[in-house]
DNA sequence: CTTTAAATTAGTAATGATTACTGTTTTTAT
DNA sequence: ATAAAAACAGTAATCATTACTAATTTAAAG
């Protein structure tokens, strides 16, 4: 058999379930170690990387240098916001109709696209108006 | 007066123009080394973010590591081929529309979007074939 | 044409996220 | 119970990028 059961993966992926924010390995890290005080940091990268691999949870690129990690696989669309980095779900409409303007005059096969709106997030908003 | 004339920014933007494959900040760093072979990679790092800065190119992170630079600023969106790693421009009709669809259920204001598509690109297509 | 302050540079060191390595421990099929 | 595969903790290595520093270059002003 491939995958062995780990109590350190199964504490990761319980902890990412409880979070809509989108944490990066740092702050998994540092939740999971609460729980569980000496899982190295090693572990986190390892076992987000395999659950990503799995498709268990999602790896999220979003440009700012460090991977963000969902345990919403379901498709949707992300936020940031350029005043705090907090990262949002977006409920919205799909979009993928662009994959099929994409492919139009393009010599090639389109599979997918990655998409991310950026802008000020409702709690900054706020903060601004105030 | 702000900024001052420097031959190894004047070569490093020259040298983007020539290109359209997006290349990386070691990339731009060989291929100007060979007109000017002291330049250090510190100054092709500095003068891309600063011509990113003022607008004069645009730099791309598409979720592989690394920054990819481009020096056609017009609006326009890339594709990623999975297979060889290259980066090309799409011609295809504006999908601006979706900024409005973001908007409409977010308790936030939507300034843009970033958007990439991958798959497999012609050329690659091609050697699958033969 | 000099002076001079600001900008830029080359070269190198530091940073920070991530991955790789290693010897030990845990899991699980037999 | 045994043993092979998987996973672990801890640490070292990697790699893109940024920061630092003393020296050089640019360009405005005298």
């Amino acid at each position: 058999m491939a995958q062995k059961y780990s109590r350190q993966r199964e504490l990761i992926k319980n902890f990412l379930c409880t979070r809509k924010d989108h944490p990066t390995a740092d702050i998994v890290y540092m939740n999971v170690r609460q729980q569980y005080p000496n899982i190295s940091l090693g572990t986190v990268y390892r076992n987000l990387t395999l659950l990503s691999d799995t498709g268990e949870i999602r790896r999220l690129r979003l440009g700012d240098g460090v991977d963000h990690f969902d345990a919403d696989t379901s498709p949707h669309n992300h936020f940031i916001c350029t005043r705090c980095g907090s990262v949002l779900d977006l409920e919205m409409e799909s979009i993928d109709h662009i994959l099929e303007k994409a492919g139009e005059h393009f010599d090639g096969k389109v599979d997918g696209h990655v998409t991310y709106f950026y802008g000020t997030c409702g709690s900054c908003c706020n903060k601004l108006q105030a």
